[in-house]
DNA sequence: ATACATGTTGGAGC
DNA sequence: GGCTCCAACATGTA
């Protein structure tokens, strides 16, 4: 569930329920939510990895993490962490972290940082890694605050494709592997949130979890790599390392 | 079936 | 302050 496209398709299911009244919250949220009840849905959006269910001043957001998950009109045997209640329709959340934002988002989230958005602006991007030149390029990509939205899988996508092994320093990469990793980060996004879609994500993937490398078939390395510890999946021979 | 994994946060320790 | 490490959270999949 957790990557930015994900978030995407659960914003467009959640739509619906736009100006809707919620009447009741309930879940074993600690945040005091039931605040909020009453109050009409005034818009469903999203930043990254953030699903934001927004009221008049107050603003539900909902993070799923690593196992989070939902329903709408139906419900899981666990407890849910938070329940929005329209009438006779119910909206149900569980194992996710919710937090109540107060105010203008505006002042919250660079919208220009997601990938996802129509505001995404790869400029920016490349002005942030230009700054972190020591970075890794696996950790570069997982950075919220560079690429919002990108996860494990869309990290590992990335680098194949642009033939960069995860372990490069950002500022040893070539102009044009810099360009194609900001341009790759939005472009693999989108091709991820089709194939989701159309329930062929996996079956799609190249690099991310796979045994053998889709261009050249030798065994993919599989390495913990960077500061954030998470794995990679890369050839050797295709990509490149850049020190 | 046991371990790992689409992720983040807060606190400890250095 | 800032960095890294660790635990915690809680569930589907291999």
């Amino acid at each position: 569930m957790p990557e930015g496209p994900s978030l995407v398709i659960l914003k467009e299911q959640l739509k619906p329920f736009t100006g809707r009244k919620v009447t009741e919250l309930t879940g074993n949220t600690t945040e005091p939510v039931s605040e909020l009840a009453g109050e009409r849905i005034k818009e469903i959006r999203t930043w990254g990895k953030h699903l934001l269910i927004c009221f008049g001043t107050t603003t539900i957001r909902m993070h799923f993490l690593l196992f989070g998950s939902y329903r709408i009109n139906e419900r899981r045997e666990s407890p849910a962490r938070l329940s929005l209640h329209l009438g006779k329709d119910e909206i149900n959340f569980y194992a996710c972290s919710v937090k109540l934002i107060q105010g203008d988002l505006d002042e919250v989230y660079d919208w220009e940082a997601d990938v996802m958005s129509e505001r995404w602006k790869p400029r920016k991007a490349t002005i942030h890694l230009r700054d972190a030149p020591k970075e890794q390029a696996a950790d570069a990509l997982l950075d919220q605050d560079i690429f919002s939205g990108v996860g494990n899988i869309i990290k590992n996508e990335v680098l194949f494709r642009i033939r960069v092994q995860p372990e490069s320093r950002i500022g040893a990469l070539p102009t044009d592997r810099l360009s194609a990793l900001v341009r790759e980060a939005r472009k693999y996004s989108f091709q991820f949130l089709e194939w989701k879609k159309k329930g062929v994500l996996k079956k799609n993937w190249l690099a991310h979890r796979k045994q053998l490398c889709a261009r050249c078939k030798i065994p993919l390395t599989k390495k913990v790599t960077g500061k954030r510890k998470r794995q990679s999946y890369f050839c050797r021979n295709c990509q490149v390392l850049y020190k």
